[in-house]
DNA sequence: TCAGACGCGTTTTTT
DNA sequence: ACGCGTCTGA
């Protein structure tokens, strides 16, 4: 076994103060004591290790040399990986501080943190290298700067920033930004960087591609602009360690003795930049495969190139163990399209010899159906690890997996939307179940349907809290302060509000920044007191430079919120929102207060700004009961006792482009989704599949997945759809579907799941629908976390299920009745003109009457389509 | 500087 | 079909 804590020097440069004096839980200071307490907890089984089943207590206690965890879907993946941090922890074989522990999300190593933290204590506060890929990349960064060409309080641009830059590029080359847009060059950068390629690397065809054949000339300017702005963009902060890593053995060499131990999440998961990082911090010089053969006459063994090892990994010091730990599932894998490899978990013990291969495949999740479902549909797909997933849960009463059908969207949605009524009345939890949609635009139907049926939803994923145009916007006032060299985000802002400094004058600081060579808020205030502008402008210009020199001599000595109120205040932003009248206005100033309350909990702007940059997301509440909603892909890692997975047909699901772009690999992606969907579900699972649907805005008739033909008969039971859809039935369907055979035409009628508990609740932040007058809906969903009534009737446009539901639909639930009637065209008792009055809405005049649907311009709310049954007249 | 027109894209998403 | 973003004209 390696070293004992007293026998490795401590680095502490890194640690928050806490860590100093170790806690209860870690070994005192000292060398005796510390291996009296490993003795003890070894002997004993500490507590922390009951309760784990065989496998992931080999998972756990196999902490020497290199392992692979194969976690199945709801296998206790996380458990394991915490279990184990704090198994290294108590038998004192690292201190906190040498152990990194990368995930992906922030929300993932928030999880770990807070699960760690339980099992250990305060010890968890040691861990300053346990976080996402991106946040310890930085760490290293600002430690190292200076090795990539950095000063260490270079900023991390997000993607508006990028776009932004990228832009200016192409049109300084003179290229008709038209053809070449901004937005796909930054894609391809960040697909170069996902693969660990810089500039000089990528292949010609590649760089041939964009831009008349300066594709890589664009991004080897992009890459000197970065380093003009002291800049990053989030690929950079995965490339430049792992080029600082490679150049400059001795620092590498400093992190190969700091970790002793390394745990991956997900890994899956990682592209190939993220493979490389890790390869270099894991692989311990070693002189037997690979090293010995020169880095130029190694054959890349695929396409991403370059994995020869780095200098330091040459120059022969004795093998150590390559203490690393990788957990993951390659069933699980669906991000292939941004660059995750699965061959990385595929080719884990070529990688590292003798790795310990573990799989856990006790489920813990779902009943036997719904596990036997899902473990019959990914045995589909080619070139797996192969796990075998089993449970316990062996009830007769459980429910089988019900797939559906309806003859187009809106059916899908109003079905679903009375099981889940249906399920409320058996006194189930909103919070407890989920509609997985493959593609957001599927949203939209449920969306419209729960609000109608006063339903509480909230949908998961989406435009996030940091990515709204007031708090970019304010950021970026507050970024220019912090750090006066931050161009992109004085040009955002320099205008904003109005001052009449139009492009003119914006070109002039720009050209003068360029021809003096400082930032272009140095060069405002130098233009502001020559005579080469417009007195206007110069005005204009004279002030807002004053004002940003006042406030960056506030920064020192000012609190930092009162000093970003001050800001908003000062430069009239505020001002701008309150005297906009557009019905987003009082959203957004209430989104800014909320910024400057979340900013309390950063002890500097600086840091808050660092915060923000890599952490895009927001809590969001989780009191309210509501229906999740959200895509696959972010469905990932999260569990429901009930599930819905609507739209299950060719084209959708599997997505055409998916096919279309990937072939067999997209389908077999496209599986892995399947999967991921079927395993979130605890309990009950419904699969919905429509004859009709509207794509691109037209209606196309479609057939059900192939999916679906794919799940074992055995687990499955298909459902009628209820006897109130007149004419619509499942047995009209298999008439439609001539031509094609399906397993599910002839079908009993049933009834939908029994079961169902409570659980957990997950969610994240709001969503705003895109396209839609929705905007109201998430940013008092945003606003409600911090204790903001939810509910802010009154003004704007109104709607959505958030905080609804309560009041507006009591006794009406819909039931055959209703429904019948929402089909049938029995006109409405209403007329065009007609003043009405909404429980929600509030009051409007019916703009046109379709049977019994009413689409009512609402005085506050704007126009929605409702049913008559929830309006009278006003 | 702003409003209206026109045209394009429309799977999945983290940092 | 439809929204969003950008361009153009007043």
């Amino acid at each position: 076994m390696s070293g004992f804590p007293d026998d490795i020097p401590f680095f502490d440069e890194d640690d928050t103060p806490r860590s100093k004096g170790q806690p209860a839980a870690q070994p005192a200071g000292g060398g005796i004591a510390a291996r009296a307490m490993a003795a003890r907890s070894a002997h004993r089984a500490p507590d922390y290790l009951t309760g784990l089943n065989p496998e992931q207590r080999l998972a756990v206690e196999t902490t020497e040399g290199p392992v692979l965890v194969l976690a199945g879907a709801g296998t206790g993946k996380t458990r394991v990986l915490t279990t184990r941090i704090a198994h290294i922890l108590a038998t004192g074989r690292a201190w906190p501080s040498q152990i990194l522990a990368v995930t992906f999300t922030n929300k993932a190593a928030r999880e770990m943190k807070q699960r760690i933290g339980v099992l250990v204590g305060e010890a968890v506060e040691g861990m300053p290298w346990l976080g996402t890929f991106h946040s310890i990349g930085v760490k290293l960064l600002r430690r190292h700067a200076e090795l990539a060409g950095l000063r260490s309080d270079f900023t991390i641009l997000d993607t508006d920033d990028v776009i932004r830059l990228i832009k200016q590029l192409i049109q300084a080359e003179g290229l008709d930004d038209k053809r070449w847009p901004a937005r796909q060059f930054a894609q391809m950068i960040d697909g170069w960087k996902n693969k660990g390629l810089g500039p000089e690397e990528i292949a010609e065809g590649d760089a041939r591609a964009f831009a008349n054949g300066k594709g890589r000339e664009l991004y080897r300017a992009y890459q000197d602009r970065l380093h003009t702005l002291n800049a990053c963009d989030f690929g950079d902060l995965l490339c430049h360690p792992i080029r600082i890593f490679r150049q400059h053995p001795d620092v590498l060499r400093e992190y190969h003795a700091k970790f002793k131990y390394i745990l991956v999440d997900e890994y899956q998961d990682t592209n190939t930049a993220q493979y490389m990082w890790l390869r270099l911090l894991a692989q311990r010089p070693e002189t037997k495969r690979g090293a010995a053969v020169p880095a130029e006459g190694r054959k890349p063994d695929r396409a991403a190139g370059d994995f020869s090892p780095a200098p330091a990994e040459a120059s022969g010091r004795s093998a150590a163990s390559v203490n690393i730990c990788c957990v993951g599932d390659d069933d699980q894998s669906i991000y292939g399209w941004r660059g995750a490899e699965v061959d990385n978990i595929l080719r884990f013990e070529k990688d590292f010899p003798g790795a310990a291969v573990i799989r856990l495949e006790r489920n813990y999740r779902s009943t036997a159906h719904i596990l036997g479902a899902a473990s019959h549909l990914i045995a589909h797909n080619e070139g797996r690890l192969g796990k075998t997933l089993f449970t316990e849960k062996a009830d007769a009463d459980d429910a089988k997996v019900m797939v559906h059908a309806a003859w187009d969207s809106e059916e899908e949605a109003r079905a679903v939307g009375e099981e889940i009524e249906a399920l409320q009345r058996r006194q189930h939890n909103l919070n407890d179940m989920a509609i997985l949609v493959r593609a957001s635009f599927q949203m939209r139907e449920f969306e419209d349907r729960f609000v109608t049926l006063g339903l509480n939803y909230r949908v998961i994923g989406g435009p996030r809290f940091y990515e709204r145009q007031e708090i970019r916007d304010a950021m970026a006032y507050f970024r220019v302060v912090a750090q006066g060299a931050d161009d992109l985000a004085f040009e955002r802002i320099v205008n904003v509000p109005k001052r009449g400094l139009g492009e003119a004058a914006i070109r002039q600081v720009h050209d003068t920044s360029r021809a003096l060579r400082v930032p272009m808020l140095e060069a405002a205030a130098k233009l502001a007191e020559s005579d080469e502008m417009k007195p206007k402008p110069r005005a204009a210009l004279r002030e807002v430079a004053a004002n940003f020199a006042r406030w960056q001599g506030l920064l020192d000595n000012t609190p930092h919120t009162e000093l970003a109120e001050t800001i908003l205040e000062e430069s009239g932003y505020t001002e701008m929102w309150k005297n906009d009248r557009s019905a987003e206005a009082p959203g957004r100033l209430e989104n800014l207060k909320e910024l400057i309350r979340s900013m309390e909990e950063y002890e500097s702007l600086r840091g808050f700004l660092e915060h923000v940059a890599l952490v895009m997301d927001a809590e969001q509440n989780e009191e309210m009961d509501a229906v999740n909603i959200m895509t696959l892909h972010s469905a990932k890692g999260l569990e429901f006792d009930t599930v819905f997975l609507p739209g299950w047909e060719e084209g959708l699901f599997p997505h055409q482009r998916a096919l279309d772009e990937g072939g067999r690999s997209g389908l077999e992606e496209e599986r892995r989704l399947a999967y991921v969907g079927l395993t979130r579900a605890k309990k009950n699972l419904h699969l919905w599949f429509t004859s009709n649907r509207r794509i691109h805005g037209l209606w196309q008739s479609t057939i059900p997945s192939r999916f679906l033909d794919e799940l074992p008969e055995a687990h499955v039971e298909v459902a009628e759809t209820g006897s109130s859809y007149g004419g619509y039935g499942t047995g009209s369907f298999g008439e439609r579907q001539a031509g094609r055979q399906n397993p599910y035409g002839a079908s009993r009628f049933d009834n939908v799941g029994q079961s169902g508990s409570f659980s957990n609740t997950y969610a994240t932040p709001g969503w705003q629908r895109a396209q839609q007058n929705r905007t109201e809906a998430t940013d008092r969903n945003w606003g409600s976390r911090s204790g903001h009534s939810v509910e802010r009737i009154g003004y704007g446009e109104v709607d959505s299920g958030y905080g609804a539901g309560r009041t507006s639909v009591k006794g009406r639930t819909i039931e055959g009745e209703l429904v019948a009637k929402s089909v049938s065209d029995s006109p409405s008792a209403f007329k065009v003109g007609d003043r009405v009055f909404h429980q929600k809405f509030g009051n409007g005049n019916i703009a046109a009457i379709e049977g019994n649907k009413l689409t009512i311009d609402f005085d506050k709310a704007g126009q929605k389509r409702v049913l008559d049954g929830f309006v009278s007249a006003a």
